[in-house]
This record gives C-alpha cells, structure tokens and sequence, in this order.
DNA sequence: GACTGGCACTCGCTCCGGGGGAGTGCCAGT
DNA sequence: ACTGGCACTCCCCCGGAGCGAGTGCCAGTC
C-alpha cells in the first residue's frame, strides 16, 4: 500500500540520516534500501511527507531530513527495539559487576552508557527522599566536637562536623548515638525527618537537638538530590561543526546541575525509556539535541533517572536499547547491595 | 637599553596576543603600549626574538606570536604576579565557606576556579595515602552482613559491605569494632594497613580477618587516589576553531582519570605554582594546551593538586594567581575540619 | 489511479583570479 | 642605535563560472 512505503520512506530516511549525516534524496534512497518503486515515486512521498511536516529541506533542491516531529512518528512507530549483542550485553555485566560501592557504580554506569552509545551520558545519585535510614554513627573528634556519619539504604553517606556547646563523654556520646538511632532508623528520609525535627526543637534534649538538627539538614540537603555524573563529554566532537549554537549550551547545561535535572526530566517508572526530542524539551538553546532516559532503582522503583543526551539526529534505537539495558542492571545490582 | 627593551616587545607580545587571539605586528604593539620607538625598531628586536626562537611567524608577512620557549620566559622572569581584585578574593571566601563536607569543598573549588580563570579546572580529592585514620564503623545489616565504614582524616567516606561466614551478635560486633579502632583509629594509613594486615592473615581470628582484609582494600584502593573533579568545560568553546585537534584529545583526557593525573603532574608544594607549557606536558595530543597546578592539603602539606587546563595563549599571571590563592583558601579549609 | 521516465530548473559548493591591506625586510639617512 | 621610506609578500575577501545532486512537474504507461 501506498501508505505502507510513505511510512517505511519516512523510517529509510531517519536511518540513512543518521548514518550518513546528510540529506537523503531519493534516488540514494531507492538504491540503499530495496524498494520497487521509481525515484520518482518516492519524490511524491516524500513531498507528501513535507506536507505533513515530518521532513524539511535544508534548502530548495536538496534531500530531505527528519523535522523534530518526523523523528517523534519514527520513535514511536517505526523503530523496532534493537536487542543488545551479546558482546554488548556481556560487556555490562562484567563491567557493572566490578563495582565496589556506590560511587563506583553510578561512575561505572556513565562511562559504560557512554561507550556504548557514543553519546554524552547521565546518570543521576540515587535519590534520598525514597531511601531509609541503615544508621546514623557519632565520631568523637574532640570532647566538643562530633562526626555525624549518616547512612543510608541506597548506600549513601553523609556527613557533617558539629560543634557543640558542651563537652561530651564517651558514655554521653553512646547514649546519644543509640538514641538518634532509636528514633530514625529504619524509617524513611520524611519519616526520620519529622522525627528528628521534633527532637531539634526540644530545648531540654540539649546536644541531642543540635545534633538532631544537623541531621535534619543533611536529610532535607537537596543539593545531593541533584548529584550527577556526567561522561562521554568527547563524543560532543561529532556533533558537527556548530560548536558555538549546539555543542556550547549542552556543556553548560551538563555542568549546572539543576538545569541538568530538568532536562533529566522526572524519573519514570523502571522499563519505559522517555525520548525528548529536540523542542519538546525545556531549553531553547538546546534545540537540536535529544535526551533518551529512564529510571533506575532497587526494586525497579524509579529513584532516579539515568540516560543519554546527543544530537536529535542520533541513533535512537540503539540508545534506547542501551539505557534501558543500563537501568536494568544497576536496578538489580541495587537490590543486592 | 636594548635588551630591557627586547624582553619588553616579548612581553607585550604575550600579553596582546593573549588578548586579542591574533598575531600582532609591530605598528599596533608600539600604539597600544607605550613604546617610545618606532614600529622599525621593534621590528628588528623582533626579528633577534624569532632568532632566539621566542617568537613565530604563521606565515611570512603576518605578525609574530610566542612560541612555547616565549611563553616560558614570560612566565619565568616576565610576568608580574597579577594580585587578586578584593571582589574575587571576596568570592573566593564567600563561596568556599558554605562547603558542608569534603565533596562540597572540591566541587566548590572546581567552580570557583573555572569561573575566575574562564578555563578547565581540574581538583583532585586528597589522597589517602598520608591521611591518617580516623574512626572504623561497624553496622549489621544482617546477621552476616555487615557494613564496614573507614572515616579517614580528610574527611574522606570510604564503605563497603561485607559477607560474614559466621553470623555475629551485637556483643561480638562491639568487641570486633573496639578491636579494630584500636589497631587503626589515629595511625596513618600506611600504619594501619600493616597491622590491619596482619590481623587478616590470622587464621584463628575468624570475622576480624574477613573483616580486616577488606578494610586493606579499601586503603589501598588507588581507585580513589585518582579521583578529581572537572569543572568548566564549556570554557573550551573559547578554544578556537581547531575542535578536532585540540578541544576533543583534551575532553578525552579529562574523562580518562589516570591521564588526567599524569596531566597534573606530581603535587608542588602548596605556595608554588607550576606551569607546564605546550610541549613540556606528556602527551603529544595535548600540545596546544597548558597546565597551572599547586599543591594544597592541611598544613600545606600537598596531599593533592589542584589547577587548570587551558590553551598555550592563556593569561599565565591571572591562572597562576586564581590557582595559588584557591589552593590557599581550600588548604585552610581542611585545616580546620 | 498509481507509478514511471524525462526534462527543465534551482541552488549550494568549489574553484579561480583579482584587489585590498596588514605586515615585513631592508636600506639609506640622521 | 634608531628612524622613515619603500618595495614586496601573502593572507583574506569577494564575485563569477561551472558543476552536480536533487527537485517538481508533466505527459505517458500499465
């Protein structure tokens, strides 16, 4: 059917355009990929395609390429999930495996995105707000002076130096110690929260509120909420010539960390992969580029979101099929941890 | 005299093309600098400077720009330190000192100081190696599971989760941890490794061994070493046009931390800064850019070096200043945690 | 009605040659 | 030792010509 080869002339186009980087015009187009009809027809189709706003020409007289809206149709309807080799698939696990904390295996997983995608990748921390606390430890610095270690469910430590107004002793300081504990762990971040905050603002609890309160700020410390790793940066070298309108913003974006947050995007839930396609996402400056995430955590609870940034022209398949494989395996390898 | 005024034209050299990114030629450098020459004059003691090989031509008829031997004897015996303005050093202390915890520190500096150079800052976290013990905390997460925690001086976290073949009660966890801390708690590194390895290859010492073996890993993981912070990249937009051969081997340099830290070199004493100009570096890829580093630790001692990358036509005074006075301020920092 | 072959046309890319200009080297003069 | 003058070099910019990939359209065929 007609309508049939406009789809799959849409779906050559995209592919010939993302390998080959340059308009795709169609007498190249029925030569690379079977099809049995004339150049001539595939003009047709592809003006038809034009009309409808899924291709543009650079200029009049040159091959067609993707609109933003023509790789939307592709990633939503055209493009088959391209399964990971087994080279690939065994290349995760034996690199993941290695990990020994979690600061190794967030880094672990950005440079291994990548490599594989051969684009910029993302990976955010692992989010406090979902995690429980595993234990809160006091180090005794000084007589007046304590190490609040925090210790959290995802495998994330905190800590903060505090100074109180009164010395403290060794069996003072237990005390303390098994009384924070009491009151926080095992619970969830809002749960200990609260919990803690009552316990700051008791004027009689004395060292304890101090400490208590230091707590309640490195739980509610958003700034770790917005931890990130960043790779692949060098994979921006293919990006094209525009250095200054497309490659320039994105590594500004890459280094603020709240604007990266937002082109992260809400976490979604574990096994769908979001695509941003260029305009669709919430940067002007960052027109031309795409984001491809997902989210990650144990229990395939999205606590964060991990995922590649690159050119809208970009190998979408491929890229959705590396993060959501990348997702899975930090998931499990959070489960056990 | 002519070679006071010699060393003068070469100056003025550096620092026009510093600025202007273009070669400059003998009638605009006696204009913009108050040479009481003529254009001809300077043109001869040019023409001695390129003799000396201070100086190139791109092309004949074009004028001159430093050569890396130029560039060092700018540095050398040209340049004035360039003191910090009161708004920077201000933004130095206001900005450090809302660092909460030892990553806060070295990712504040790395944006401190690609802002005030407009380059690539690269920080490296504090080495273990000289940082001595602070506490060893031991948490069950399962009977035979327990969570090992190394609280070093630097304020450096390190953790891990180890598998017990015998499970333990909360008694047998005391005594273990108290153990520990007694063979560790305040020796350096070094100093607690020999001992915590000789308490792991005591066969009769059951979960102490496990445990103490890991703790060995853990110091002697020189994965950490070579952790850094790399800040400011975007910065490498003003490299010019050459992306390919100077802005892509520099970004793949910096995601590659072992080449970065052969990049930074060895820690100088904190207080004096080096510069490693062009050529002079270890790779042949990174010819174009330049290197400004220090050393900075607590007590000035230089447990890790800090600095920034940048393009041989960089203002050595202004990095070299920014790079000394950051490295001061953080030294300080630890000082007091 | 869908497809095809043919044809005129468009328009970016590259190459080429000529002017303009910044800068140089050199030399004779002070 | 320095300067003014002058001829020369060579990059850079510009406009025009030629090329070629690609298009749109139209008349013709199944």
């Amino acid at each position: 059917m007609q309508e049939d080869r406009r789809l799959a002339v849409l779906r050559a186009i995209v592919e010939d355009y993302v390998s080959t980087e340059e308009p795709v015009g169609s007498k190249a187009l029925v030569e690379r990929h079977g099809l049995n009809v004339s150049p001539a027809t595939v003009r047709n189709d592809m003006a038809a395609r034009e009309e409808e706003g899924y291709l543009t020409q650079p200029h009049t007289s040159a091959g067609r390429i993707p609109t933003d809206k023509g790789y939307r149709l592709f990633v939503d309807r055209l493009s088959t999930v391209k399964p990971l080799s087994v080279a690939e698939k065994r290349a995760i696990s034996t690199f993941l495996d290695g990990a020994v904390d979690l600061d190794d295996v967030v880094q672990r997983s950005v440079r291994l995105l990548s490599q594989l995608t051969r684009q910029v990748a993302v990976v955010q921390y692992p989010t406090l707000s979902r995690s429980t606390v595993r234990h809160i430890e006091l180090v005794a610095l000084a007589p007046e002076r304590v190490l609040v270690v925090l210790i959290l469910s995802t495998g994330r430590v905190e800590q903060r130096v505090v100074d109180l107004s009164t010395p403290l002793s060794d069996e003072e300081l237990a005390r303390l110690r098994s009384r924070l504990n009491l009151a926080a762990t095992g619970e969830i971040i809002a749960d200990a929260v609260s919990s803690l905050r009552a316990l700051g603002e008791d004027p009689s609890a004395g060292s304890a509120a101090t400490v208590a309160k230091v707590l309640v700020e490195a739980m509610s410390d958003h700034r770790s909420d917005h931890r990130v790793a960043v790779g692949g940066t060098a994979n921006l070298a293919r990006f094209g010539d525009n250095f200054d309108t497309a490659v320039r913003p994105l590594l500004e974006a890459l280094e603020e960390h709240v604007v990266l947050m937002r082109l992260l995007g809400e976490a979604t839930a574990s096994g769908t992969v979001t695509v941003r396609i260029g305009a669709e996402g919430p940067y002007e400056e960052l027109a031309s580029t795409s984001v491809v995430t997902t989210g990650y955590g144990p229990q395939d609870e999205a606590l964060a979101t991990l995922g590649i940034v690159g050119p809208t022209r970009m190998d979408y398949p491929g890229s959705m099929a590396a993060v959501r494989a990348v997702a899975r395996y930090v998931s499990r390898i959070l489960d056990e941890a």
